[in-house]
DNA sequence: CCGATGGCTTGATTTGCATCAAAGACTTGG
DNA sequence: CCAAGTCTTTGATGCAAATCAAGCCATCGG
């Protein structure tokens, strides 16, 4: 339901391409077709004529310092972006100030699709530790698509999974008890973790309980009860942020156990 | 934020084409550049050779008697539905039989976007009412977006649309209280049956306590409370299904206030 | 006409989570 | 090193919505 599968072994995102020194980050030039996240973020089975048009997607790189956002509500749309390193959580506002986090993003994920419809961001972007992101300008990726059939399919199919995605967190919010929240967020983000590569039973939490709270609908302490309850039940183990999964059968039966009870 | 504002003011689509006596339903040829419901779901402002080339993205109609499907999870994706009559739901559902509408879509909006990413639908469309639908092969999309770029444009659009929808419908469940999220979810039925050129003020449920529970994340007793307390206090009539709002700045007073008390 | 059915309303009670409150743990900077 | 700030945990209490339950209303088919 939170599904986030990827189709082949991607290996661990942690070599990173390092700028010049004094180039300014924004103009360094660089290639999807040699990037380690390529299969994250852009299609597969491309020719090489084809991987070099790709290429021509980014304009340029952008880092992100923890806490700076990436975008905001109400400023103009222009690009995408992909996490290239980092971790962002977007989230919207209303005017009497509620917020609600939609998302948590990792590396090779895209965001800003929100922008798209009325040339407007209708969410903030921001980073929850320092982050890079490739800049793809979005007239750029329309013109490019026309052209490579591949990419014009790939960018469709990102947009139909955050589709996918926000349904089934809309069926979560509407639906499941704390516990089941908490162990359906478990999962989702250990299975992206594994897909780039990281440990099946080891994660570290990049956002504090109040977010994963507003994301999940609830509040920050009963985020902070129902992970005691888990560790009670020898489910997980709890250090700070760093969380060890004991007995992920486990949180996949508090999923599916709802009707029986 | 629930929002789904139309750039024009739309006539009213009850004038409906039909199809010459024993004719099949799905064989019926239409041409949208002399549909009434062009500017809702097609782009605005094409040459008249663009809007020639777009009639061929309506592959054929379809017919979709009340209660019955037109499409269900786990089924090929092949094409987009634009809906010309009717009214439908869609709705996920997990392994243990849990179900939640994830939108109500009316005419001259776009079902089947969720099939894009792995060609399996992942929800349920159901007709509500009797209605028939643009059956749009979703290939033909593509190919002839490649042609027609105010065509590639939409489509990008069409779907952030969604993925804004959904932010705003996360938000709601996320963090508003019944009163609030039921304020939502009527004055955004009135504004989209107000585009399509119906009353401000009157409308008629297309769907039971049920159904409006189950998307915003209540238990029908729950709303049919709800909308009883609007009644006293003057700021709706009930009458079965049909609707009349006295009060709108009321519902709008209801949605903005919340972190006053 | 009547009985059956599906949808809706309303009341009584329970409960899961929010709220309020306080104190502990870790982080950062002088 | 201590002080201040942020994040987290845990306990006590309250409340909004769920649950359980009963009866009403409209529709439909025999």
């Amino acid at each position: 339901m939170l599904d986030h599968t990827l189709p082949t072994f991607i290996s661990r995102p942690d070599i990173e391409v390092k700028a010049p020194a004094g180039t300014a980050a924004h103009s360094i030039k660089v290639a999807c077709s040699n990037c380690n996240l390529r299969e994250l973020c852009m299609p597969m089975g491309l020719s090489p004529s084809e991987l070099d048009r790709i290429d021509e997607v980014v304009a340029s790189r952008r880092k992100v310092k923890r806490g700076a956002t990436l975008f905001r509500n109400g400023e103009k749309f222009t690009s995408l972006y992909a996490i290239r390193t980092g971790f962002f959580k977007t989230c919207v506002t209303t005017e009497d100030g509620r917020n609600q986090v939609t998302g948590f993003q990792m590396a090779g994920e895209v965001i800003g699709l929100d922008g798209i419809v009325n040339d407007i961001h209708t969410c903030d972007a921001i980073s929850l530790e320092d982050a890079e992101v490739c800049v793809m300008p979005f007239d750029r990726i329309e013109e490019l698509s026309r052209e490579v059939n591949a990419l014009q399919h790939h960018v469709h199919k990102i947009m139909s999974r955050e589709i996918v995605r926000e349904n089934g967190v809309m069926l979560l919010l509407g639906s499941m008890r704390a516990e089941e929240r908490l162990a359906a967020f478990l999962l989702n983000l250990m299975q992206r973790l594994h897909a780039r590569g990281f440990s099946q039973s080891e994660l570290v939490l990049r956002m504090t309980r109040e977010e994963i709270g507003s994301y999940m609908g609830l509040k920050l302490e009963t985020v902070s009860r129902t992970f005691s309850k888990f560790v009670e039940d020898g489910i997980i183990e709890v250090k700070q942020r760093q969380i060890r999964i004991m007995n992920s059968d486990a949180l996949r039966n508090i999923l599916n156990t709802k009707g029986d009870c």
